[in-house]
RNA sequence: UGGGGUAUCGCCAAGUGGUAAGGCAACGGGUUUUGAUCUCGUUUUUUCUCGUCAUUCGUAGGUUCGAAUCCUUCUACCCCAGCCA
């Protein structure tokens, strides 16, 4: 396959208002040499939707202007955190087609430093290490209206917090017993600058430095300067950590970092109809509401990804709601669509018939296969597939009636007496019905017009419309998984009286024991997107055997009213 | 409640003092061997329709020849009181 290099470099890139930052920036006296970025998940969870947003602005925005991303773990908190998730994120960023700058990097692998940076702001006398419990921190803290106290260990001597500060990285005390506070100022409208803790004891082993700390810093001690290491020139995050900027640039201002990094926050994703919380995504998997974070159902990466959605589509979707510092929930239907626009182009075609009503061509020999050619795709070249064409035949039960009153336009299917087309095939035509002894219909018979495959028939045959079958005997059984939203609530986790959990729609899958699809699917291999003929969309699943096919309803086909 | 933010169509979102882009959604028409796709319209405020005037960027004022863009007022919503990130 060959790249179109001009469209690859003109292909526009979004201009957000970060970009237009980096626009001016770029015009400075003192514009970098380089633009670099980070995208920093905590290792304890699977990544989401929302993520992926912040991975296209972080990856995107490096790609834009030829700089680089670092792919960076926050683990400053090892009770959460596991290699599990760390697995499960390099997967994810990988399979959405972005590569981190050089080898991955790990907040822990700055421990060193930032103790030293800790000592430093001791010996500078801008930190003291605090025995004040956290319920009483919490007091001293005060509110939004009242001011905090100082805390009484607050003007212990530079050399007295230096041994208490080795004294706990020495493992001398027991969790909780104190902490490492910045000295800011208690009365700060700014809650995050009255005292913040800088370190905590934590007797946890670490998943990358095993037993090597007890002592772990706290978010805001151990990100701003992280960026700073790794030469961060623009740090971007979502709007909660807005707040946390004037302490963010307190320690870069303070501290004798080798660079000087830019906070910039944009809002996150809000998408209806969906959780975009790591902790409720937990909570799913752990109340086995769901199978797994990779559930087809989930909006994480993973779950997208066995759902059929493609990378690319979900990139695009990211380009579409852009990058803005006005939060709104963005309408699930707008990453649907996307991903019909991606699958409509990409997918092959094939049929499957999901509730099969037996077809008898009467005028074709029993025995007798016929093979047809089908393109793949009916506008893109893909090929052409092979279709075995029999005297018995399944089509959906729905898409035959015997109401001689329904007009051409209203049902474009099999009417008694009437003609449809059989998709790539003939035009047949409806001539009986056979009922079993509960008067339930079992069989139509009909016959074909001879000459019509690749051809139009006779003024006076005129189908009805188009509809997809397969060969009875030809068919392969297969199992169908259709899934619907997974809450029934616009805005689950906004409910004050019910949980999210009690939101959760109770139809959300849907398991077809018995399709019949069409031959060629027997090689549909796991994520190749299929579009089963005015069905939907599909995808193989992993649990798919050589005995039975399982598929994934990535997304219905969009239905026009009428139907 | 102190502080920090945000308000442009049902939902996202351009717009950066010169006369309101685009996408999604919805609704109509056309095309179609998928009721898909494609395509053409309509939907910002009113209107059965067409013209005209006016109105219009949360609200109310102001500056200006000219304001979604600048100033002031008010309102609504979001974030912060973890030894989470």
């Amino acid at each position: 396959m060959s790249i179109d290099k001009t469209a690859v470099e003109t292909t526009p890139k979004s201009n957000n208002f970060i970009h237009q930052i980096i626009d001016s920036d770029l015009q400075s006296d003192h514009a970098p040499v380089k633009i670099v970025t980070r995208f920093p998940p905590e290792p304890n969870g699977y990544l989401h939707i929302g993520h992926a947003k912040s991975i296209c602005l972080n990856f995107g925005t490096a790609e834009k202007y030829q700089g680089v991303c670092h792919l960076r773990f926050d683990d400053t908190n090892p009770e959460k955190e596991s290699q599990e998730y760390i697995d499960a994120i390099k997967r994810d960023i990988t399979w959405l087609g972005f590569s981190w700058h050089e080898q991955i990097k790990y907040t822990s692998s700055y421990f060193e430093q930032l103790y030293l940076w800790a000592v430093y702001l001791i010996e500078q006398g801008r930190a003291y290490v605090c025995d004040l419990t956290a319920e009483q921190a919490r007091e001293y803290r005060g509110n939004f209206t009242t001011p905090g106290k100082n805390s009484p260990y607050r003007e212990r001597s530079i050399a007295e917090n230096l041994a208490l500060f080795a004294a706990m990285k020495a493992g001398e005390f027991a969790e909780g017993h104190c902490s490492l506070r910045a000295k800011i100022d208690m009365q700060s409208s700014n809650m995050n600058m009255r005292d913040p803790m800088l370190y905590r004891i934590l007797n946890v082993a670490h998943h990358q430095t095993g037993s090597d700390w007890c002592i772990y810093p706290i978010y805001d001690f151990a990100h701003g300067q992280s960026d700073a290491i790794e030469g961060v020139t623009h740090s971007i995050c979502t709007l909660e950590f807005e707040g946390h900027r004037p302490l963010y640039d307190w320690f870069i201002d303070n501290l004798p970092v080798p660079a000087i990094p830019r906070q910039y926050e944009f809002s996150r994703l809000e998408l209806n109809y969906t959780v975009t919380s790591k902790r409720k995504l937990k909570q799913l998997v752990d109340l086995k509401v769901v199978f797994g974070w990779d559930d087809p159902r989930m909006p994480t990466i993973s779950g997208m990804r066995r759902r059929g959605y493609t990378a690319a589509a979900i990139k695009n979707f990211c380009e579409m709601v852009g990058v803005t510092r006005a939060n709104g929930v963005v309408d699930v239907a707008m990453l649907e669509s996307a991903v019909r626009e991606d699958l409509e182009k990409n997918a092959k075609r094939a049929m499957c018939v999901i509730n099969p009503l037996k077809i008898t061509i009467s005028n074709f020999a029993e025995g007798q296969c016929e093979l047809l050619s089908l393109p793949v795709h009916p506008k893109l070249e893909m090929g052409n597939r092979e279709l075995p064409f029999s005297r018995h035949l399944y089509i959906e039960k729905e898409d035959f009636s015997e109401d001689t009153s329904l007009g051409r336009k209203k049902f474009k299917r099999l009417v008694i007496g009437d003609y449809v087309r059989l998709r790539g095939a003939y035009v047949i035509k409806a001539e009986q019905v056979i009922r079993d002894d509960n008067d339930q219909i079992v069989e139509v018979v009909a016959s074909l017009v001879p000459r019509t495959v690749g051809a139009n028939p006779a003024p006076e045959f005129k189908p009805r419309g188009v509809i997809h079958w397969v060969s009875a005997e030809h068919a392969l059984p297969c199992e169908l998984r259709i899934y619907g939203r997974l809450f029934t609530d616009p805005s689950p986790d906004k409910d004050k009286e019910k949980s999210f959990i009690e939101l959760v729609n109770p139809d959300s899958l849907q398991v077809i024991k018995q399709a019949w699809a069409e031959p060629s699917l027997k090689m549909a291999a796991v994520e190749s997107a299929y579009q089963f003929e005015r069905t939907g969309y599909f995808v193989a699943d992993s649990d798919s055997t050589a005995e039975k096919l399982v598929f994934n309803q990535t997304i219905a086909l969009r239905e026009s009213k009428g139907k």
